[in-house]
Parts: structure tokens; sequence; C-alpha cells
DNA sequence: TATTGTTATACTCTATAACTATA
DNA sequence: TATAGTTATAGAGTATAACAATA
């Protein structure tokens, strides 16, 4: 058995490294566009479908369905999100992005480019490519039954 | 510039990775000794260094000294950790594995790795390798001023 | 005055469960 | 009955600030 170092242990350098990411990104869309990171999730998601339900919203940013729910009511306080009904299921609802909300996210879709090329400094577009893909196959093995 | 898509977007990835693997972490130390990860981890560093201040655990953790404070305090309660006066400095103290505490570590740390191993599943030594370093320069890069 | 560690406080995030309205 | 979404609540994580003891 291989002995235990927690500079060395997987889960520790992702988790330092993750909150490290979060913390720089997060005090920047609040400081600057007054958003959480799910309600950006959100807004990002509508960008690139149009119209969903927040059932297909939370399935496509891994949100809970509480998230989506609260994320949503604040955009839409903002102007920034609308809500339509869905003649096929009176329960649920799509949600769709404002010409305000669509303002928004192209300006804020080149500052999330910028910060994370200031991320990946240094990084070969091979070594990006390699750690979407390490990430992926970790995530994968850490949902598993 | 290259467009925004948020499956391809690396702090999107990061963050999802580590949530997951956060999620089964916690569940299983919860679950099988009781521990939160900052607990967890203060563990991990007293079987590293036997005697340490509060301070250089969290430097050593990337904790902050509120929770290098409530966490010890748990872990005293619990009888896995004494204090010890710091003769050279009396504001600060030294803290220590009891036997209790050290042979809890015994148990953990087998249970850790497996954990590790089974989330790099299929990796290489390489990969993993690369991994780690991979993680530490985007944790340097977001911690860069 | 500055520093170490503790306590108080608050805000975010996450998870559970109860609720509503529809199916 | 079951499902989509909302609301209430609580626990964990994280940050700021005030405090006590010591330097």
């Amino acid at each position: 058995m291989s002995e235990l170092r927690l500079h060395r242990f997987i889960p520790y350098r992702l988790s330092v490294a993750a909150n490290a990411v979060s913390r720089r990104i997060s005090d920047s869309y609040r400081r600057r566009f007054g958003l959480k990171i799910a309600e950006w999730r959100v807004i990002a998601i509508l960008a690139e479908n149009e119209r969903m339900t927040p059932q297909d919203i939370g399935n496509k940013g891994e949100l809970d369905k509480i998230t989506v729910s609260r994320s949503a009511t604040a955009l839409m306080d903002r102007g920034l999100l609308l809500q339509q009904r869905n003649p096929e299921d009176g329960r649920s609802h799509f949600l769709q992005l404002t010409p305000d909300g669509r303002a928004l996210y192209e300006e804020i879709a080149p500052a999330a480019l910028r910060l994370e090329q200031e991320l990946l400094t240094c990084f070969s577009e091979e070594e990006r490519d390699l750690l979407e893909s390490l990430l992926r196959r970790i995530e994968s093995a850490a949902n598993s039954p």
C-alpha cells in the first residue's frame, strides 16, 4: 500500500484548485454583474438553448431544482428572464432570456472567456483538452454507485 | 474570439468534478468516522507532522484560522487531539494527535487511498501525475493577483 | 501596537421535507 | 398517485469583524 500524503491526494488538490477558481470567479461575477454562479449558469444555458423548462436547465447545468427555481426568480425580478406557459404540461413552464438578459450575456461571455484564459496561462491546447477530459472521468467515477 | 460553451468551460468542469468528489468523500467520512472534511485535513496534517500550531496547520491545509480553531475544538472534545503550551509564544499552542487520534488516522488513511483509487480507475500513473500538476497550475493562476 | 487564537455574526451553498398545482 | 415547481428550514462552508491574551 502506498503512503497517504495530503499534498499529493487528488481529492485535496481538486478541492483546493476548485475553491481558488470559484472564489475568483464568483468575486468577479458578483462585483461586475451582480450574479451568483448558479444564476450565471442559468443565463449561459438559456443563451445556448433559447427556451427550456427548469428541469431541463437543472439537468444541463448540474443544478438542483431548488437552485434553479431561486435563480430564475432572482433573474426575473431583474427583468433578465421571462416565463412562458408550457401548453403541453401546466405544472411546468418555459424560461427564456429577455433582450436585457441576452445583452447581459453578451457582456459576460467575453469576460468569462478572458478569465478562463488567465487561468490557463501557459496551457497548450492539448493540455487544456486533457484537463477537461481528466475532470470528466473523475466526475463520472465519483458519481458511479 | 472563441465561442463560450458552458460544457467545455474549465471553471464549470472543475466545479462540477470537485463537487461530485467532495460529496462522495464527505458522505463517506461523516458516515464512517463522524468527521467533516476540515477535521479530516487537520488529522492528516498532524499525522504527517507530529506537533504544529493552528497557524501552521492552516497554512499547510488551506484552512482559515476560524476553521482550524473549530475543527480542533471538535477533535479535542472527542479525545483525538491535545493541546500543549508553546514555551516560545504564549498566544499560541501546539496541537498533537492523541493515541486515539493516531489510531483513527491509521484507520482512515487506507480508506482514503482506496477512495482515491476508485476515482482514478483507469488512470495511468502518468495521467494521475499530470492531473495533479495541471490542478496545481490552475490553482496558482487563480491565486495570482 | 501588532499578532494568535476564539467567538459572534452573517451570507452562501446544499440537502430534506412539506406544500401547490397539475397530470 | 405521481410529478414539476415552490417554499421552509437546517446544516455545512466561508468571510468579516470584534475580542482576549500575549508579544
